[in-house]
DNA sequence: TTGTAAGCGTTATCAG
DNA sequence: CTGATAACGCTTACAA
């Protein structure tokens, strides 16, 4: 498709720092109309306009069942010539909730949650939320003082993506008894609910896979401290059950970059030499490491074989792969929006507690 | 570092669903005391506590200056004591203004983006704002809906991750009157301020550096709105002094993939089998674009050399490495909160608008 | 510097 | 099904 050169728009470039803005005069099909003039436009105004009582506009825009068909319909019309919005402040005030939904991420930067609170923000903005962010920063201290900060919100409900550790601030959020959902893990006693997948069957596919490829000196890298201790401590034990040795593990305290996986690596060979196949925390750390032992020297994976966690999607289009177990993150995310939607509107999802499938995907790392 | 082995919490692992949560006790250092006690305490209370009127506990909190230094220590101390937060919604219904600030996104998963976004909210929320999120999802009829429903929240600020296009909203925002970052871009009248960087700037290096290397034949490939508009008008002017020839140049929807990249690839290729030199929307186009590249039996940069836009740090590390137009995108991102946070304690920032440099990063695709 | 009174815009409550 | 009334918790305006 040849570009054409048309341009209406197009400003003389200086050469400098004239950017030539584009800028679209109307909104393709979409027009917000009144809504668009500053103007804020009070219930009462739209109650005169109904010729009704401000009570029966609250009543026909939140339970519209109370209100007889033909007010409905003068009040929806109303609405929609004054573009009537409520004033989420007074009606939180009152109500004591808010059209708010909190998230709690440890990172936006890494691709897994990210893309699940994508998919989780999509459902809840469709069904009317805003999406409160929450950073956690990985930290227990910063997660004490973030959570009661956003709960002052009134948040109508919240999507963790983790699971939240601090018992404090389990118990905090239980009284709050509203919907949430925890994730990326399994619980036992999910705080109310759960969207996850098991992590300890991810990992048994990769000892598993690791036992059939016939690499019997293994080691790890990851994080010391949440689903990095779950992960190690399954590795350790699957590799006991099927006869392979664990040479050593490593810690680090940041699994963020290619860089921490290229550190890691020259640290657990340096160690422990004899490892020839090594299960990394996610696959960002499992490139790093194939990178820094290429670097070394090693083939990958004849000298050395290498797997993931977590199947981010730029890595799986890099060659040579690598074998990572893969965790559907926007189907979390999604499913996590779609039960506390259900929740809000007083039904009941199909299960409190979800779990999703893991698969191991074979590249050509291992 | 030798892994410890022991292990508090350790479960008997099923190898089925049993993940071991860890879970911590009490937060390391950080005790939230009362606050985290559900009750909700109210502004009367901490007044008697103090024994001042609720007023003056508002003031001592919002307006030290207006209140004794005897008073306001006895009503912090209460405070203290009490776990007190002021219920944000009856702030932001009495005042017209709350603590939320307003996160504008193209898309959380664009890294460029979502590293802005993680910078600016961290300087927002240690000065005690809340962040709302909103995707606009790269679409102008979303981008209509989203802004007026993020805008009844009366978001005290607003940070928008490119420059708002449409002169409605445009306009709707210049009424709101509160301080707003638009960013990603050069405007020369931005809504309130602007903390972006040239794309003209950048295509000129672009340009210059493929002229350097002595590449005649070039191409293009980016989306046809927005930047992509900007970036590809600069190119073929720039071009054009340079005394560079653009075989072609190709449209893409999507530029959020490597995938993206290689269907482009082979489709300009196919179309203009004379680019020697290829510039590219962003660096996982331009990855994907040399991977098919390869595929295709050509050598990067041999028989075809490669820039990309944007420098992703992932890709950054992926050898032979994509040159590629560096912006600093933490640092707009803290700029702008930085901005926004002086404005919103009566401040003025040392400038209105901003311009970060960028840079060209030579690697291996040239 | 401090307090009093009033009201932000909505919805819970209760009466009709 | 509909409406009057009060109240959510705080801060602006004004008075002391």
């Amino acid at each position: 498709m040849k570009q054409s050169l048309t341009n209406a728009s197009h400003e003389p470039l200086t050469g400098a720092t004239t950017d030539p803005v584009q800028r679209v005069a109307s909104a393709d099909g979409t027009t917000p109309g009144d809504g668009a003039s500053g103007r804020k436009v009070r219930i009462e105004e739209v109650a005169r306009l109904a010729d009704v009582s401000p009570i029966t506009v609250s009543r026909a825009l939140r339970n519209p069942d109370m209100v007889s068909d033909a007010r409905r319909a003068r009040i929806l019309d109303a609405v929609a010539r004054t573009g009537y919005a409520s004033n989420p402040h007074a009606r939180a005030l009152k109500s004591g909730r808010s059209n708010l939904v909190a998230l709690f991420l440890s990172s936006i930067a890494s691709q897994q949650y990210t893309m699940a609170a994508e998919a989780c923000s999509k459902v809840l903005e469709a069904a009317g939320y805003q999406v409160v962010m929450g950073r956690t920063s990985y930290s227990y201290a910063r997660e004490s003082l973030l959570i009661p900060a956003v709960m002052d919100m009134r948040p109508a409900a919240a999507f963790i993506t983790g699971v939240m550790e601090l018992e404090a601030n389990r118990n905090f959020l239980r009284q709050l008894d509203i919907p949430i959902v925890e994730s990326w893990a399994y619980a036992a006693d999910p705080i109310d609910m759960l969207v996850g997948f098991s992590n300890t069957d991810g990992v048994a596919l990769v000892v598993r896979h690791m036992a059939e490829r016939g690499y019997a000196d293994v080691g790890f890298i990851g994080r010391n401290s949440g689903r990095g201790t779950i992960r190690r401590q399954a590795f350790e034990t699957f590799c006991g059950q099927a006869g392979l040795r664990v040479q050593g593990c490593v810690t680090v305290a940041n699994v963020h970059s290619i860089a921490d996986g290229r550190v890691a690596l020259n640290d657990i060979l340096d160690r422990h030499p004899d490892i020839r196949a090594l299960f990394c925390a996610n696959d960002l750390i499992a490139f790093g490491a194939m990178l820094a032992a290429r670097e070394r020297g090693l083939r990958v994976p004849d000298d050395l074989a290498i797997v993931g966690f977590g199947d981010s999607d730029v890595l799986a289009e890099v060659p040579p792969g690598i074998t990572t177990v893969s965790v559907d993150s926007a189907g979390i995310g999604r499913a996590a929006g779609e039960a506390l939607v259900l929740r809000l509107g007083g039904k009941e999802p199909p299960q409190r507690s979800m779990l999703f499938p893991v698969t191991l995907i074979e590249r050509g790392s291992s």
